[in-house]
DNA sequence: AGAACTTTGTAGAACGTTCTCCATTGTTAG
DNA sequence: CTAACAATGGAGAACGTTCTACAAAGTTCT
């Protein structure tokens, strides 16, 4: 009451016990009677005493988890920390998101200060970094990766199963009849490895092959702009493609505006795949068939996973997240 | 190097010095030779020793900013925490963002371990939340107020101009030759005040009432479908309409799409505007006038706002962002 | 040359927790 | 009745910084 702050001594002082007893009962430790309990949590409720996090953090834990995130216009990004927060939602520990930009150097500089700040475990949302730099930062708090497939032995992976979404829209397109599927990723000069649109490129021609049909893959980028260019290419061909499949749905709205422009309409001269399920994908105007990835869930397992590291588990574990396919409008059978 | 991190005292032995010293020359304080400071950087570097920001919260400064986000689908919030960091970039402050929910109570619980990890001071971003909370918290550290008007003397306040954006869509629609022009505005239930969509709405009436007309003002809500349903009520009058200002992009898309269905061409038969500049309103396929709030100039203001107040500053200020209409393809002359 | 300052470096006490011992009980066994 | 043990509460040392005093040394002024 003099100054700011409610102290764990301030505490101890009203319920007559000592500062170490306070402490046990905060932290649910063994060897406190019952009556000592209720003392005490009278006292901590009178007061309104909350613990200091910084103060805890020089001893032990500080029950903060980072998630680090290397790009805040990713679209489902909001869902993943919904799954991360609705996790640990009615745990004590307390989620910070640290914006780590998409250079390697702000995201090593980002990293650094989580681990500054005493975090107890961090989450970090597809990191641009070597191997070697991921392997550093899991040496000193427990990390758990998320959107980067191939996972290494000293931190935990959750990774959407891209290769089966790129299934399910083969698939799907070939069940409606289509042969000449045309696919467009994003070129990356990155040295990264399993990027998320690698393993999807692999997945399409994967899945084109075992249904004995040629892929046809355009790199371009994911950007609006990327996917008109691509598709724009593709569609001039002699023996153009009826459907393309786009890594991305911000690159299959490109794909939408060189099909309108073209003087295509959609689905009936060609349909249009994206992935991601952005949000405006469900815009009636839009309606852009897409693969889900579930953020939520891939939220939810990758918090769970952290906290199971943190509370001691060594062995290493990569969780691969099923995603479905949302079928809407821009998909149809090929017109004979 | 025995155990885990580098500390002070290792610098100290190794610079052979003080720890008081090598504190000094960390902060930068007075009282250092040059000599000192060599030596002390020189250890620094080859220890790579970098402070513990916990064990500084117990003494003073953290170092570390807080932003809570309400809610973390806002489409002009990366832009925000880009004008936050990017100003920021070159102090040592360190940003940290917190996921505070939508419901009040969560938002508090956010605020309250903000404080309990020692953040030096938080930018708030639409949080909702009474006077009297926001003034508690900004009694016990630093606050700076995003996107709510009628800031109190406790703390600073960022907002966009929305009666300026209202009018520069009314000044605009009326300079194209309308005169029956609705708005579009969000029910809310909540009891806060100055709420941007109440301000917009506000801007709105006094615009048309300076160009002598009469205002028309539909509450429904800000989502793709509360813009569709206001947007199909106001096309069934007799006399419906020329154009429409959504309070929000995300409602103007339902208001195409009501258009579409109501067989209107845009904006041949109807005019449309939005709010917010959302990413896809650029989309050639949407194309939708809309006004730019420039959230990096918001963000930077905000976090500039924020530093000085944790630097003594205690007279409250407030910061008008003026935001600019961009002119697509969804405004046009009326059909006589 | 001495007094009065200024500059530079250090000791050591905080800061608010946790956690390892210990001391004091009370209980059970012999 | 005493020895052995379990349960409970407390003392006090960490944890890694900052920062107030103060001591030592150098400088300037008379």
């Amino acid at each position: 009451m003099t100054s700011g702050r409610v102290t764990i001594a301030d505490v101890a002082r009203r319920a007559g016990v000592s500062t170490a007893a306070v402490s046990k009962v905060v932290r649910g430790a063994y060897g406190v009677s019952a009556e000592m309990q209720t003392k005490v949590t009278q006292a901590i409720d009178e007061l309104g005493y909350r613990p200091h996090a910084a103060a805890r953090a020089l001893r032990g834990r500080t029950y903060t988890l980072g998630v680090m995130l290397s790009d805040t216009r990713n679209p489902f990004f909001p869902d993943i920390i919904e799954g991360v927060t609705g996790r640990l939602g009615d745990t004590e520990y307390q989620v910070l998101l640290g914006p780590g930009g998409i250079e390697p150097k702000t995201q090593a500089r980002m990293t650094d200060a989580m681990i500054d700040r005493s975090m107890d475990g961090l989450i970090l949302i597809s990191p641009v970094m070597t191997d070697a730099e991921l392997a550093a930062i899991a040496a000193a708090v427990p990390v758990v990766v998320v959107g980067r497939h191939g996972g290494a032995a000293a931190y935990d992976a959750v990774v959407d199963d891209d290769v089966m979404g790129a299934r399910l829209v083969v698939d799907h397109l070939v069940g409606l009849g289509h042969t000449r599927i045309a696919h467009i990723t994003h070129l990356e000069r990155a040295r990264a490895q399993g990027l998320p649109h690698m393993v999807r490129a692999e997945g399409y021609r994967q899945a084109m092959r075992a249904h004995g049909l040629a892929d046809d893959v355009l790199a371009t980028s994911f950007t609006e702009e990327g996917g008109f260019e691509g598709a724009r290419e593709l569609l001039a061909r002699d023996d153009r493609p009826t459907a393309i499949f786009a890594g991305a749905d911000i690159a299959a709205l490109g794909v939408l505006r060189a099909a309108d422009e073209a003087g295509l309409s959609v689905p009936e001269d060609l349909s249009v795949a994206g992935y991601d399920n952005i949000g405006i994908a469900s815009l009636k105007r839009i309606s852009l068939t897409s693969v889900d990835q579930d953020g939520h869930v891939i939220g939810a397992t990758a918090a769970r996973l952290l906290v199971e590291r943190i509370e001691g588990r060594t062995r290493s574990v990569t969780s691969s997240v099923s995603p479905t396919l949302i079928v809407r409008g821009t998909t149809g059978p090929p017109r004979r």
